[in-house]
DNA sequence: AGGAAGATCTACT
DNA sequence: GTAGATCTTCCTA
């Protein structure tokens, strides 16, 4: 069962706790998916963190599309693949920091050449494994036709938050999210 | 032309 | 585990 467009538009600190445990999957020669198991929620105009704090630019307004739709971006050379939550016009949404690899290991290996252990274990590892780019941004991950969709998954695991890595101003409350004990969360 | 960007890799102590 | 070089777009001047 692939998550309906409703479970994005709401509040990012929610989408992003509860979308841990689900899976990532993307369709192309073959099948790759992914348990997610590492998130962090963006707010838009309230958070200097966020890539739309500075205003509306052209590669950012992804953000302020549709819930449930990719926004795709660059940072030190890696591509980070956001989920836009909320609403249109509302920019907000979660970054997907870490995934589990569960099928499709060979394709991903061929494209890092590492370790299981360190082939999606960051959020510009796992682009660069199910092989995402700013191509991919807008793309509807509750639309099954869609390369990339977003499955239900089980969700067993103890979930903690923390602050978000590497932010220089972080927003008080904690916004990072990720399942306790896991070896894929990035340390 | 220059710099910043919420990451990663490598090479150490 | 930490430190420093390097990663590739896009924005501002």
């Amino acid at each position: 069962m692939i998550l309906p467009k409703k479970f994005y538009a709401r509040d990012p600190a929610i989408v992003a706790k509860e979308i841990l445990g689900n899976i990532l999957i993307k369709k192309n020669q073959s099948i790759l998916k992914g348990r997610i198991v590492e998130t962090e929620a963006y707010y838009g105009l309230s958070d200097p963190a966020s890539r739309a704090f500075k205003g509306r630019t052209n590669y950012n307004k992804w953000m302020w599309g549709e819930a449930g739709t990719l926004f795709i971006y660059m940072v030190h050379g890696n591509w980070l693949l956001n989920i836009i939550t909320e609403k249109k016009d509302i920019p907000s949404g979660i970054l997907i920091r870490a995934v589990e690899p569960i099928d499709g290991i060979e394709e991903m290996m061929k494209r890092r050449n590492v370790n299981i252990k360190n082939l999606t274990s960051g959020p510009g590892k796992l682009t660069k494994a199910f092989g995402i780019t700013k191509e991919h941004n807008g793309i509807e991950v509750y639309n099954p036709s869609s390369e990339i969709v977003v499955e239900k998954g089980e969700i067993k695991d103890k979930i903690k938050t923390s602050h978000r890595i590497g932010v220089k101003n972080d927003l008080p409350q904690h916004l990072r999210f990720y399942i306790d004990g896991n070896q894929f969360v990035s340390r």
